[in-house]
DNA sequence: ACATCATATTACTATATGATAATATGTTCA
DNA sequence: TGAACATATTATCATATAGTAATATGATGT
């Protein structure tokens, strides 16, 4: 009934959740870490991207919670620290995944315009 | 171990399905719809967004599988057409909620520099 | 046909930010 | 101390997009 009317504050924190897994070099970079923790130079390797880019990107996700930072020496390794992150992805993926399907379908329901030749 | 490479094509696809997410006037927009089906002078009301702004965010969550559109004559009524936008949401809402606990827990155990004077 | 109303589109401006090159910081080891 | 290395920062450019005013589209009732 009523719109249940969310500060605007709260929708800017859940925005900029979002905001930050808007971005696909930022998603290459959670799924490198996905299997464990690695360092810069080892995420910069899996996912191709320059260096100062990645290290921006982290600094970004770091700020978030989204990964742990842990300097160790003269490297610095990172590691998931909200694995809810997956989670959500999934939910996105399997939604996506329905729409995929639906469209196919409209398309299944389009082959009564089909020539059957054979 | 292996870290299950993703294609930039489906990253891109989960990447713009955030950054819809990542607004706050489509977020206002979503959750004004929440408690049903609205036209969109109603969602102007709700929201306080200029006319022209609406149409086009509006425009976006449709396209986007977000929202349903359904013409009525000279009005047009919208509705959630994903509600795992709102399960997202939930998860998100939860962890923006424990990172703000961790905070002020962060936050107490400094009490031990705090004055105990009465 | 015309006036009215709801919604959509267009054109424009201002702002944010992703990518990158260059440079800085900071650590380890000789 | 100084060289070598890993990471971070800064400056810059290019692009994307939110907001808005003005205008267009399209349906309804007279």
């Amino acid at each position: 009934m009523n719109d249940a009317r969310i500060s605007p504050t709260v929708l800017g924190r859940i925005a900029e959740y979002f905001k930050v897994l808007s971005e696909v070099s930022r998603l290459q970079i959670l799924c490198s870490l996905k299997s464990g923790e690695k360092n810069v130079t080892d995420i910069i390797e899996t996912t191709g991207l320059g260096q100062a880019n990645v290290s921006k990107h982290l600094k970004v996700l770091s700020q978030l919670g989204m990964v742990h930072r842990e300097p160790h020496g003269v490297t610095v390794y990172y590691r998931i620290a909200d694995p809810s992150i997956f989670k959500i992805c999934e939910i996105v993926c399997d939604r996506l995944a329905t729409n995929l399907a639906d469209q196919s379908q409209d398309l299944e329901a389009l082959s009564i315009f089909r020539q059957t030749r054979h």
